[in-house]
DNA sequence: GAAATAATATGATATATATCATATTTCGGA
DNA sequence: TCCGAAATATGATATATATCATATTATTTC
């Protein structure tokens, strides 16, 4: 209660929220993205990771993530298995897929894909103000995630030129 | 009422949320950037623009924009008049700054310069396994609104070469 | 084939963010 | 010098998003 006071009076005196999510993605995504990497790195066919141990790892609330999980098997994204010595684990094939596929089936294209300023209008043809400053990074962002698939990310963990988060 | 079941039912069928603000920015640092871009291109010290034409052109609710125009103003980002013939409007110097300016504000820095993951101890030295990827998006972003400044985006308008938005 | 396990599905709650409403201050003009 | 216009300040409400809780289904193991 005194943290939330204090929250509000500092985030008046900043003339902003403090903690407050990144840009680029959203908290969802982030959170597909942490879980589908701590997978990458320990998962396999014969060694499936539980939504509860996943949420240790990740920090992620536990239903929360297992909702975002869903979501992800459902789009054979990641895998399942139910009951005892089930779980979620990636294929191969999982692997193989682009860190595009986990933000496309949480954040949704349209998301991705909106103009920055969030203007239907916006196009190539009738761009709005920030359109041509802003598309380099918005393809480079866009080609970055087509580009990385899972695996890469996993390999880059195993030689530790990369951690896991806590 | 129908169309908030029709969208929660078309949600879950997606697998995600319907006409979800975009990426990147966060709405407020959009409507904000709206708002400067319009006052960039309408407005000077002798023709004050109300927030009441701001919302109407930018299509962003009134009393939302004025917090958000108040915070603007009150780190001397945009200049504003009380009473009559009062109004919000840019000087040659606001012009001059980059639209980071306007997003610090509003998204704070933190926002902006946090990991993609939304990793606390993330950095060039303990990086997180995306971080390296997403570094060049990160800061061609960054360097971006940087060097955008408000004047350039207005001058553009002036010859055409984008367009206001709705 | 029963018991336990773990994902799936669904609904309810909390929090953050966006939106609305109203009171106060400041300034210009009659 | 008083009235009205407009920004400012503040608080209240609504909506979206994130979080929690519980019931259901599938699968393994004994």
């Amino acid at each position: 209660m005194i943290y939330i006071i204090f929250r509000t009076i500092m985030s008046f005196y900043l003339g902003q929220l403090i903690c407050s999510p990144s840009l680029m993605l959203s908290t969802s995504s982030k959170y597909a993205l942490k879980a589908v990497l701590y997978l990458a790195d320990q998962s396999n066919e014969d060694h499936k990771v539980m939504v509860k141990d996943l949420s240790k790892a990740t920090q992620v609330p536990k239903a929360y993530l297992a909702k975002l999980l869903q979501a992800l098997s459902r789009h054979n994204i990641v895998s399942s298995a139910k009951g005892p010595k089930g779980g979620y684990f990636l294929t191969p094939e999982n692997k193989m897929l682009p860190l595009y596929s986990v933000v496309e089936i949480i954040d949704g294209v349209n998301k991705i894909e909106m103009c920055i300023l969030g203007l239907e209008q916006c196009s190539e043809k009738k761009p709005c103000a920030l359109h041509q400053y802003i598309s380099p990074t918005r393809e480079l962002f866009i080609s970055t995630l087509k580009k990385m698939t899972i695996h890469e990310l996993s390999l880059d963990l195993k030689k530790s030129s990369s951690f896991l988060p806590l």
